[in-house]
DNA sequence: GTAAAAAGTGAAGTTGACTTCAGGTCAAGC
DNA sequence: GCTTGACCTGAAGTCAACTTCACTTTTTAC
């Protein structure tokens, strides 16, 4: 018993598939070595990676753009905190962005921010020659990818 | 020139492929008359309902959430604002699930709020037996959906 | 030492959400 | 009235992210 983990280790306890661990593998999400018998042996830190892996999906991430952030890690050691925390970083405006997006169609679908509709029809936010007019309480920009491209007459 | 908007038209001024117009009505999401030559033709109100299902979509929801919401329309008449806004309520804990997941990765993933790391090792937030003790400031649950399966030594 | 559980492989299948294609048909403008 | 661009259809293709399958090999436990 030294300290590698089992593909069953880790997929129990990463609560991954055995089937997404060898994908992800596949596709250079995590690494494991291999035993004279050929099957894999894990490191701890890959919990951690898996951890991860399994928040940034959650919320919409794809795993191009995370095996690019894990990329940034160093290799040939176990990543430190610092270094965790410059990847979040790295990550922190692309989901303040969705954070945003999310609350405008949250608030937009209760109240479109003071029309309480969503026919956007003589609503300022998607009036592509009045944006944000006025800007008064509340009058927020819809985020680009959450107005109608043309916007007008809905 | 009649009011009914060919499918040029549609496509155009939501920003949806005439491919995916078929697409959404073939399963159900949109609908469209003919014309004599078999020519869809569409009342204004669609375009509301895919402008519905662009920012719907954008946020990660699945047709089938669209269409289910959608289905609580009226049937026979353009739907009112009251029928969006009871509409979009239904909604909203979803959202807000979705935006207070993505906080926490955000917020955990810069902090682990308290801790600086995705570690979990000590954090009380992962910690099963001690889920949010002491609950001090920014003291938060991570969704559950956040949270390693098991928790325990990443 | 052997049986059972766990793990290995490559190839093919699945699901959701579309797009592309091939081969016609319709409609608008001159 | 005819050309040209917009539309039609069903079938097949695509892409991401996995899972399932069929079959072999390792490991673990008794």
């Amino acid at each position: 018993m030294n300290d590698l983990l089992t593909m069953g280790d880790v997929s129990h306890r990463s609560g991954h598939a055995p089937s997404a661990l060898r994908y992800y593998e596949r596709v250079g999400l995590i690494e494991a070595t291999r035993t004279s018998g050929n099957q894999r042996r894990y490191h701890r830190s890959v919990l951690r990676r898996l951890a991860f892996i399994r928040a940034a999906r959650h919320v919409g991430l794809s795993l191009e753009d995370i095996r690019d952030a894990l990329a940034t890690l160093p290799a040939g050691r176990t990543p430190t905190r610092q270094d965790w925390t410059r990847l979040s970083r790295s990550w922190r405006s692309r989901l303040d962005e969705q954070i945003a997006a999310l609350m405008a169609l949250r608030d937009g679908l209760d109240s479109c921010i003071g029309c309480g509709c969503l026919s956007l029809q003589r609503c300022r936010l998607s009036n592509p020659g009045d944006r944000a007019a006025g800007a008064g309480p509340g009058a927020v920009y819809l985020p680009r990818l959450l107005r109608d491209p043309v916007g007008e007459e809905l």
